[in-house]
DNA sequence: TCGGGGGCATAGAGCGCTCTCCCGCCGCCC
DNA sequence: GGGCGGCGGGAGAGCGCTCTATGCCCCCGA
């Protein structure tokens, strides 16, 4: 690499004090003399110096460091992991993650390290990862409702915090959306207008935010007097919004406002409404979720229900850092409540 | 965190042998009588140990981390950072640049920790993270051709490797994409078509990038007979594309065939032809260019120019490896051959 | 004049690991 | 049989930092 680099000790040496005063005025420590904080600053300054994280963390035990973790469930092959990754992305719910979790941590000048735990290996290492110290925790975003990661990292001691409430109990800290709310506020929308006979395309079963917005959705629809409402499983991707809209349709022609779970499976709706000659609103009105940016992109754009992902991202991150610090050692769960978002789909 | 862990002291008593016996076995260097071996790796498994890697990288001055750095140019106020993260990511292009990027380091068993660099400070962050020996080197993703980090990074002497070649020329190795070829695939498959009154939306002018494209479509469709082709600038967003094509079609009604330079600009070219009467791609042929996400969801999907981006990201962190180890000093450029996806739309 | 106390700096002991020496032993060759 | 090379293992010196224990000095009160 370059030149070897200045040490604490060539500080000290440069400005005539020791280690342990020049140690102090960079962690801003206890008092030291004005006069003297200036000169090893000069010092500083003079050589250069950056404090070397390996040894500073070798003694505190910290890294600055954590780990942001996109967990699947399975056994993913070791050909689809990129795929992985890209398909991770390409969902701009996790870029708000990101946005979130980095807004917080880097005021506090600590980074994120991408891990991904799609397979059984993938899952030891981040438990590997972080057993070596490599960082202080984990910050847990799964993409399956029974990811097994949680489990390890309660397990193994492991400071962490994840986005969503898991199928299983475990002992660990997370945020999570309100989502019963969220129903509610689709199918308050979907009375206001004036619409009568709703379908819903919902998520998986399997994923208990799937269940809450549903019976959100149906409770309220009960409440304003429509107590029954078709439902048709999806899978969060469009083409599985494409599959559930067509069944729908094909069962309730007459249908007039649809709630589907996120955005991707409403704009799937949308398009299969459009080629069965209904028009959107004026037909057919529909609610999508999460806000997200097909929301915008999508024709119509889609009235939706926002999720404050970058809020909760931060927020998962503030809590590791409290967990990690040790101000906090019980598992706590903070909510969040979603918003709805008018656009002209509904 | 949890209760004292292991060293590898402890587990060169439980095993009987020195502490740098069990350090050669673990990192497998020279040789070890097997027995021992044996006695070592079943020491390890008792006492659970793993090593610590802050003490490691204080002595191999290695750290097993790579930043990946996505990098802007200006001066995005504090509050606009959480959205240029977002932002990115909104990107498909950079889910796929993480998947090819963890796809090399992975086996390795380095992380790429993820930093945004779209501020002064930020960029200064960026340095005093690797100087500070943080991590190894950097992968620099830069979204604006005069990004000042590059140069930033040579200048202190880190290692460090770009996505597509700098404006400015700097002493650091980079991926790229052979863009000319690129154009000239997209000219290849109008000609072939055979339109004849053809239009380009381009990218920026200031990325380099932008222009080899126009170059090599503009040649090669000079060279097919058409010398004129009308091009409207666009800013590679879904908005933009709108606005260019709207110019276009304003000026060159009779329009056969357009080649978008990505696929964000080539879906607006779209929903504009679609709103002005044109089908795609039997009145108008589309092509895009980068292949991502909105390519397969675009209606029509889109025919577009295919970048390699996963493999230009595993060659990019190759070469950040081979700098790092001293195998390679000298800065080198890899050129990929893009491809053409052959969709609906043209 | 002297003892005591508080503010500031220093000395030095690690943190857990790697790696260079060095040493002992065995087998081989002369 | 003695010397020697090579293999396998151990001892110990750091890597650069933090932090506790300690010491120095000066000021104040008695």
């Amino acid at each position: 690499m370059n030149r070897q680099a200045p040490t604490l000790e060539d500080v000290a040496r440069e400005a005539g004090v020791s280690r342990a005063t020049v140690s102090r005025v960079v962690n801003g420590v206890r008092n030291v003399d004005p006069a003297i904080q200036d000169l090893v600053r000069l010092a500083i300054e003079r050589t250069g110096y950056a404090p070397n994280r390996a040894a500073r963390s070798l003694v505190t035990r910290r890294t600055g460091t954590v780990a942001l973790v996109v967990s699947g469930a399975g056994d993913t092959s070791e050909e689809e992991q990129n795929a992985f990754a890209a398909r991770v992305f390409s969902d701009p719910f996790f870029g708000r993650v990101v946005g979130g979790v980095v807004g917080f941590l880097r005021p506090r000048s600590t980074h994120p390290v991408l891990m991904f735990a799609e397979s059984p290996e993938a899952r030891q290492e981040v438990v590997r990862y972080l057993r070596q110290g490599n960082a202080d925790g984990a910050l847990v975003v799964s993409t399956h409702p029974d990811d097994p990661l949680p489990a390890l990292l309660a397990d193994a001691g492991l400071p962490a915090v994840l986005f969503a409430r898991p199928v299983r109990p475990v002992a660990l800290s997370h945020v999570d959306l309100a989502h019963w709310d969220g129903g509610r506020i689709a199918a308050e929308r979907l009375l206001a207008r004036g619409c009568r006979k709703v379908a819903t395309v919902s998520g998986p079963w399997a994923v208990p935010a799937s269940q809450e917005r549903l019976a959100g959705f149906r409770d309220t629809m009960a409440r304003g007097g429509h107590p029954y409402v078709p439902v048709a499983e999806g899978g969060f991707t469009l083409d599985s919004g494409v599959v559930a809209m067509t069944a729908l349709l094909a069962e309730h022609p007459d249908v007039e406002g649809v709630f589907a779970a996120n955005d991707l499976m409403a704009q799937g709706a949308c398009q299969v409404l459009r080629e069965r000659g209904r028009r959107v609103p004026d037909d057919v009105a529909v609610v999508g979720f999460d806000d997200s940016s097909v929301a915008a992109t999508c024709r119509p754009p889609l009235t939706s229900v926002r999720q404050p992902v970058e809020d909760m991202a931060a927020a998962m991150a503030r809590l590791l850092d409290e967990h990690v610090r040790g101000l906090r050692t019980d598992p706590v769960a903070v909510l969040f409540e979603p918003e709805l978002v008018v656009r002209e789909s509904a």
